[in-house]
DNA sequence: GTGCAAGTTTGCAATGAGTGCCAACTAACA
DNA sequence: TGTTAGTTGGCACTCATTGCAAACTTGCAC
């Protein structure tokens, strides 16, 4: 993964890494408000001034790499059968989603779900970057089904999918952590019921189709 | 409604008055980043470090007063028929939202509207406040039907509910024109969209948009 | 290799939000 | 008239973030 880099790349992703990792110590050890960018900075052996080469804020460092759940999403519209609903798609998308560990670096992630409780900063940008992905899943799922949706429709329908689990994972994730088989279970539960309009009933993949 | 209040509180409300009105007059002529709190306090007359004595943040005088949506669903449920589910009861609360107009003191409203759209740190304190409400409301809901609704499945209700309608609400007023008279058709257009999966079916709200 | 252009690193100086501290001031009330 | 509690606003400070410019490095061509 790191051949094929000119020395500059290269050592463009040396430093990149070498900030993430020494965010997550300090964030680990002091919190996140208490970690200043010059002690980051310091950390990872680099001028103060060179962090914001790297990363135009400090919520940057949580968030780095482009969201998993997109992926998810389109990998899910990509893969339709010819005969599947939107709703169908969105909830393959889902529960994709909830199959693999949240996502890569699970250091990172653990922090982010963390001062995302914590930090209200913190917290915005992940609702910002939430509502992006979300956007841009109705966008291609309305592509995806022309005939079926407008892009209002299709905007209503991914909203009613993300809201509903976010708004459940919210609630389970309150006050504590607790075994990820336990969480999906529970979230799947949760938004049978509250996107039984949307989905028509029992609907799975392959199943029969609702709405 | 100034009666009846100290001399104390009167002065303290007519200072907030004057940075909130001192705040749109700059906002709307400079623009959100280019007006300083240091310019709002002058042109309030008042001390820079005051400021703070009244608002936390810059984006706080954006966001003033009580939101009206948890009003309006927190009355939609106290007022609910014995025969209602909570669907109805929420459709009702929505519906209400779509038909008053968007909230008070209007001019605010409209600023508010357009740095949501124009800066980021706006966008991501709406995004919370919207967060909020919404945890709010699903408790209460959860609350006043002890038999239909557990915490979890109330907030994926209420968060498919307000993730429809601002899903929808987004893509319409996306690029779009912000004068009042369309904010509020693209509000009615939204909800109508948005809630169609619920009206439907066994669901007869008083007031509900038609489609 | 040599050398130039493009990309990178940093220090320095600013700006602006937000906070702690403290002294002066004022409404509330006995 | 005092005492007390709440309000004001100056000062100094921390931090994130930006613009600027000089010193370096790497990529690439000759």
């Amino acid at each position: 993964m790191l051949a094929r880099m000119s020395l500059r790349e290269l050592k463009r992703a040396r430093t990149r890494q070498a900030l993430v990792t020494a965010a997550a110590d300090l964030f680990e050890r002091d919190g996140y408000e208490q970690t200043t960018i010059a002690d980051i900075a310091a950390a990872a052996e680099v001028g103060t001034r060179t962090f914001f080469g790297y990363f135009a804020t400090k919520e940057d460092l949580l968030f780095p790499e482009t969201d998993g759940r997109l992926r998810a999403a389109i990998d899910a519209i990509a893969g339709r059968g010819p005969h599947d609903t939107p709703a169908q798609v969105l909830l393959r998308a889902l529960s994709i989603v909830g199959d693999d560990s949240d996502d890569l670096s699970g250091r990172l992630a653990a922090l982010r779900l963390r001062f995302i409780a914590e930090v209200p900063s913190v917290r915005g940008r992940a609702l910002q970057t939430q509502s992006d992905v979300q956007q841009e899943i109705a966008r291609r799922l309305a592509e995806a089904f022309p005939d079926e949706l407008d892009a209002v429709t299709s905007a209503a329908l991914v909203g009613a999918f993300v809201g509903a689990v976010t708004g459940a994972l919210q609630v389970l994730l309150r006050d504590r952590p607790r075994d990820p088989g336990s969480v999906q279970e529970a979230v799947e539960r949760a938004t049978a019921v509250a996107l039984r309009p949307w989905v028509g009933h029992d609907v799975r993949p392959g199943g029969a189709p609702g709405v």
